[in-house]
DNA sequence: ACTTAAGCGAGACGGTACGTCTCGTCTTAAC
DNA sequence: GTTAAGACGAGACGTACCGTCTCGCTTAAGT
C-alpha cells in the first residue's frame, strides 16, 4: 500500500519520444551545430520548456538521443583471447560507423574543452564498459601484461581508429583491424 | 619602375597585431566557445568590420593567431632514423603540450564537422610539413616499408598521442615516447 | 463557456509602456533622427526584439507613442458655426503647439516621401477625424458651399497653421486665428 | 610671370560637377534618404574624402545639387499689381513642380529639425527672393497693406500651396491659382 | 465527482552575438 | 595641394537563439 509516489500529471512518453526523434533527424540534417532547442521544439512540435525541464543542454539531449548509436559494445570472454581482442576492435570500428556516430563524438570531445562533465559522462557511459572488456581480452592475449601497458594499447587502438575513421574519414576500414593486430601481437 | 601596388590606405599592422593578439588572449581565457567577433573586437579596441574584412570566420581568425602554437615541427633527417623517428614523436607530444594547442586543435577537429574546408587547411599547413618528414624518418628506420605501412604507423602514433594528451589530457607524458618506439620497433 | 481565447504568455503591459515611454522621452530629447531601436530598447530597459515584435518601423513606433499628442480634436457642432470653425483653428493650433508634435509631425511628413503608406496612416488616424467635423463647420458658416471649395478652405487653414507654427516657429499665434477667420469669412 | 596664387593642384571642376550629377541621379532615383554619401561617391568616381573636402553635410550636398531646381523666381514689378501676385503663385506651383523640389523641399523643412541653420540657409537662399518681390506685389495690389498683414498672405500662399502640391500630391494645380486670388482679393 | 498538482503548448521576455551597413576620419601614393 | 583608393573606429541595423517566464489547458491519482 504505497503512498503516491508522484502527484500530477505524468511525464508525456509522447513528447519525449518525439524530442529523442527530433534530435536525431536535426543531427544528421545540421549537425550539431544546428541542433538548436529551437529547432528540436518546432520540429518535435513541442515547447522549449519541456525539453529544459528534462535535459538541461543540448550536450546532454544529443547524448541520450544517440546513446543507442554511440555506445561501444562489450568484447565477450571466449577462450580465443586473440579472437577476442579482434572483436573488440570490431566493434570500435563498427561503432565509430554508425550515421549519428561522428557527429556526437566530435561534439563529445569538444564540448568537452568547455565542458568536462559532459566529456565524463560520455566516456563512463558510452565507452568505459566497452574498455574493461577490451582490457580483459588484451591482457588474456598477451600473457599478463601490467595495467598500465593495457592501458596504453587501448590507447593505441581508440586513437588510431578515431584518427583514421573520424578525423581522415577513411573509408577503407577493412585493413585497420589485421594491421592493429599484427601491431600490437608482433 | 613599378607602379604603386596597392592604392588605398595600406593594412594597418597595429590593428592586425591587436586583433591576433586579443584572440589569443580570449581563447586562453575562455575557449572556443568564448571566441566571439565581438569580444575580440572589445579587446583589441577594433571594430568588428575590420575583422570581417581580413577573417571571414572565427575559425580562419583562431587558425592565424594560433598559428605558431600548432604548427607541429618538422623532423630533420640525421643518419639515426631511430632518433629522427624520437624526435618525430616529441615534436607531436610538444605541440600538443602547448597552451593554445588543445583550444584549437579541438575546435579544428570540430569545426570540420561543419566546414571541411577549415579542417583541411588545418591540415595541410599544419601538420602535414610534419607528417611528410616523419613518414620518410619511420621509412628510414624501418627499413623500407610500403607506403601504406608508414601511413598507418603515422595515425598510430598521431591518434595515440591525441588521446592521451589531449582527449584524456593525461599529464603524464614521459613513457609515452618510449612505448610507441617499442610499439613500433619490436 | 469560451476557450482560451489567445495562448501563450499574454503581451506585457509594462514593457508597452515602457516602450512607448521611453519613444516619447527620446523623441523630446534628441529628436526623430536621434530615435534609434538601440536607445528606445536601452532606455525603455527591453530587448530589441521586443521592439520588433509588436512594431515594425521606428515611424510606426514613433506614431504610436505621441498619437496623444498629435490627434488633432474633432469640432463640435454647435448652432453657431462661426463658433464652431474658430474651435477648429484653435483645435489645429493647440495641436501643432504641443511638445511632441513638431518632431513627430515633420517626421511624418518627410518619411511619407519613402513610405506613403505611413503618411496615409498619420492623415487617417490623426487629421481625418478633424478634417471632416471641420469640414462641416465650413459648410454652415458659409452657408453651403460646395465640397471642392471647402475642401480648399481646409487647405487653406491647415498649411497656413502649418507654416507659421511648425516651419517658421513662430511663436505668436495670438493673431493667427483671427486674421484665417477674417480672410476666410471676408 | 605672376606668382602661382594657388599652390598645388587646383580642384578638379570635373569632379565637381560629377558629384553633384550622381547627387541628383541618386535623389532621383532612391529619393534623400537614399542619398548616402557612399552611394554619391560610387556613382560619381569619386573618393568620399573629395565630397566631404567641400560639402560638410549630405544636406549642404543635395542644397547646391538640386539649387536650380529648388529656387523660386522673383517677381516682375509690371504696372498691373494684380497679375504680378498670379504670377508670384505661379512661380510657387511651378517650381514645387520640378522633379526634384518635392524631395529636396521635404528634405530640408524635415532636416529643420535637427539642423536650423541649414533651413535657414534654404529659406534665405531659395525662397527669401521670391518672398520680397511677391510681398511687393501683393502690397501694390492690396493697396497698401501693412507689412504684418502681407506676411500672413504670403503664408497663407506658401501653405496652400505646399499642402496641395507636397504634402497632398493633389497634381491638378489648374485652379490652385484661382482659388488663392479670390480668397485674396473677395 | 472533485480536488490537487505536475506536465504541457504556446509564446512573450531580457539578453547576447551575429554579419552588414554607413558614417566621418585617416593614410598612402599618384598626379 | 588635390585626388582615388580604401582601411579604420564607431555604432545602428534587423535576425536568431538563448534560457526563463507566464498563461490556460490537460491528465491522472487521491479524496
Amino acid at each position: 500500500m504505497q503512498k503516491n509516489p508522484q502527484p500530477g500529471r505524468p511525464r508525456s512518453e509522447k513528447a519525449r519520444t518525439a524530442i529523442l526523434d527530433a534530435v536525431r533527424e536535426t543531427l544528421l540534417a545540421s549537425g550539431y551545430s544546428g541542433l538548436t532547442m529551437e529547432a528540436v521544439a518546432s520540429r518535435a512540435g513541442v515547447s522549449k520548456a519541456t525539453i529544459y525541464r528534462w535535459w538541461p543542454t543540448r550536450g546532454a539531449l544529443a547524448l541520450e538521443a544517440a546513446g543507442g548509436q554511440i555506445a561501444i559494445g562489450t568484447v565477450p570472454a571466449t577462450d580465443d583471447p586473440l579472437a577476442d581482442v579482434e572483436s573488440a576492435i570490431d566493434q570500435l570500428i563498427e561503432t565509430f560507423s554508425r550515421p549519428l556516430a561522428s557527429v556526437v563524438i566530435f561534439a563529445a570531445i569538444a564540448t568537452g574543452a568547455d565542458d568536462p562533465e559532459m566529456a565524463a559522462r560520455f566516456r563512463a557511459e558510452y565507452v568505459y564498459p566497452w574498455r574493461v572488456t577490451a582490457a580483459e581480452a588484451i591482457r588474456r592475449a598477451t600473457g599478463g601484461e601490467d595495467d598500465e601497458a593495457v592501458q596504453f594499447l587501448l590507447d593505441v587502438i581508440v586513437g588510431t581508429v578515431f584518427q583514421r575513421t573520424l578525423v581522415l574519414k577513411e573509408p577503407n576500414t577493412a585493413d585497420l583491424k589485421w594491421r592493429l593486430m599484427a601491431l600490437i601481437f608482433r
